[in-house]
DNA sequence: TCGTTATTGGGAATGATTATCAGTTTCAGT
DNA sequence: ACTGAAACTGATAATCATTCCCAATAACGA
């Protein structure tokens, strides 16, 4: 069942990749591989995919990671999130399905996500007006939560000087 | 006239930083009035906040730049935008109007703005279902233009190896 | 005015990401 | 299956944005 699906995304994207003059690589499928293990809602970062790999599969040059992060990001199979820590943050990009979207408390960074599928109409009519080929679709919600209200002197915990 | 408004947030950001604990220096204030003389739709990176003090008014820290934009976020007063280029950009966040949204394509890094009430509207009522005090919403829609579809092995323009 | 405490600024330090480049692998064409 | 051209990998060095450190300075309540 989920075996199906998985079978499939990884034909998907070797096909994609060899249309695109790219390679297939056995990296780059055990990196899709991760990804498609992922319970829904789960994001790596470049560093913790590179921990994975080292663990489940045989290891792979972080060099590598970074670079097919990068290309997974711009042919639409991975989608980039910036959750305001500082680092940049992966998961399966739900393209055909309704991509979740985020509200995030910039005191604690704690990220509780939302599904609008009528967000990612939107966006797919805008692209379309203006000739992009959609990749994702991101709508964020920027705050502070209930508890760190509270807390006076209440900043940003990026880590950053204790202001 | 702009002058009007100018002054009154400047008297708002005064009042809030006392109310906050925080104090009121000269350092802060140029900040915010750059920000303020800013063209709608103007943004700019810590780095080139840095560089206009340097010119306009009298020079002000690295450290301090960086600290001050991290501090008006938290307060509201500025939004962070991440156009996906690694670095961060801030300007004026209009909360109480509405903050116009991006189309960016992933390829040349360009970003195309956007005004959508209804998006902001729907973002205050999400962050009060779940307590939430509102700072920012952001709707980004990501893709590649027209024109970087046309070329091969397009991607991202993050500089980046040539892949 | 004074003392407490936040703030500043310069430079070192950090941390994530990218560049370099020699060696390896993929794959189209044979 | 064999081969060569071009893409890819991986180890390491390098870069770049951002934060830390800390001594000197400035804000502001009493």
């Amino acid at each position: 069942m989920s075996n199906v699906k998985a079978r499939l995304d990884l034909t998907t994207m070797q096909a994609d990749l060899r249309r695109r003059g790219y390679r297939v690589t056995p990296q780059r499928e055990a990196i899709l591989r991760v990804f498609e293990g992922l319970p829904e809602g789960t994001h790596l970062s470049a560093e913790a995919l590179h921990e994975r790999l080292r663990e489940n599969e045989q290891g792979i040059g972080l060099a590598t990671t970074y670079r097919t992060l990068r290309l997974l990001v711009s042919m639409g199979f991975l989608r980039e999130l910036n959750l305001s820590d500082g680092q940049r943050h992966y998961e399966m990009n739900e393209a055909q399905g309704s991509p979740h979207h985020h509200l995030i408390c910039v005191a604690c960074n704690r990220a509780i996500e939302f599904d609008r599928a009528d967000l990612h109409e939107l966006g797919r009519a805008i692209a379309a007006d203006n000739g992009f080929a959609l990749l994702d679709v991101q709508y964020k919600i920027y705050g502070t939560c209930a508890a760190c209200q509270g807390r006076p002197h209440a900043q940003t915990q990026r880590s950053g000087d204790a202001i």
